[in-house]
DNA sequence: CGCGACGTTGATTTGCCTCAACGATTGTGG
DNA sequence: CCACAATCGTTGAGGCAAATCAACGTCGCG
């Protein structure tokens, strides 16, 4: 029955290299679970991400701050992804964005230490770890296709075509910052598209 | 003479690696060094990234093209850069970016079954490939973030500050795609640049 | 030389923003 | 558990950044 406490991120690494119960144990030694509450920051720009969170259930924000204090999502990690910002996580740099709960969340995190205790012990964890990298490189090389080829239209169509489970999970105000767009355009889009279905 | 042939490359990865006089040769036995000329493609999209070029000399641009069957440059590789299409050169899929050399090129490629091999015969390879991936994802979240929080003028003077000595040498038609502005209002917001700075 | 690609300039259009006012919903302290 | 505040989503008016279209000079190249 303890044992299948850290089911879901054990299951997350094998999904990906092979483990032996060994090296199970030593993953469940450095792993911390965490019971967050809605609103809670788990990172702020300019401080180091020095852990890295592995999402069991629960919505989590990424964004950043420009200028002007607007808040500008960068994305949305759900249950079974990973939020972090890798830059600052990886090179011990000021972080460049924040990370904040937006649902209640219960989490799994490893400290920067502790990830790289691991990485020496489980040499074939590098490959998961390059995999994460891989697939973070791949849906931002995307995100800056879809922005500068479609228009925001099509971009919300492609954003409920890809999280068609997110939608109801997350504000329009925060779906209209991660597409790039005001709330209030977002909002008319949404009549429009209506307006549209009930025509048809 | 001839061992000094290969030197850039094989500087590249010692300053990320360490490597022997043995490895050295491991690599430069699967090296293969190409010239080409202008307006070169090395990939299109549809087909898969079967190698990645390091530059010795010149320019290259890797773009997308949308529905409209317009270009959009996603960046420029030049000396001491790498130009491929990461992700079909991992997971062999169907490219989703063109790359084609916009000046004279000097490149060393490695096609994907060398490059394989390469990664098995020097495990620490994998730190550099990792490194490469590590940047390309740095330089890409940047690039959502100043997209989303940086008017056209703001982006322009940042590439200027960042990539000083490009702007010479790539046309301004795809500087403006680099910036996601049309060439009309890269001209404008240069001469409206000109006559600020003659009346300072 | 002549053609085609490139850069410039101006007129017009458009996609999206900003501001403001108003209901609806959520959160909170009494 | 209600009352009130705060936040959120909607709608409309007006504005601006940047696109599009078109016309023209210029440069490089076959």
């Amino acid at each position: 029955m303890i044992k299948k406490m850290n089911e879901e991120i054990i299951e997350h690494f094998l999904r990906v290299v092979p483990l032996t119960d060994k090296e199970i144990r030593l993953i469940k030694e450095k792993i911390e679970f965490l019971k967050l509450n809605k609103k809670t920051h788990l990172l702020a720009a300019e401080e180091v991400c020095s852990s890295i969170y592995y999402i069991k259930r629960g919505c989590i924000r990424v964004y950043t701050m420009d200028d002007h204090c607007l808040e500008n999502n960068i994305f949305f990690a759900i249950e079974d992804w990973w939020a972090l910002d890798l830059m600052s996580f990886i090179e011990k740099t000021p972080a460049r964005f924040y990370i904040e709960t937006i649902e209640e969340c219960e989490v799994w995190s490893i400290s920067k230490p502790k990830f790289d205790l691991l990485l020496e012990e489980i040499p074939i964890l590098e490959k998961w770890f390059r995999m994460l990298l891989q697939n973070a490189l791949i849906s931002s090389e995307n995100r800056i296709h879809y922005k500068s080829s479609l228009k925001a239209e099509e971009r919300y169509i492609k954003f409920l075509e890809k999280y068609p489970k997110l939608e109801r999970r997350i504000s329009q105000k925060h779906i209209a910052s991660y597409l790039g767009i005001s709330p209030e355009f977002l909002s008319l889009m949404k009549t429009k598209r209506l307006r549209k279905e009930k025509i048809e």
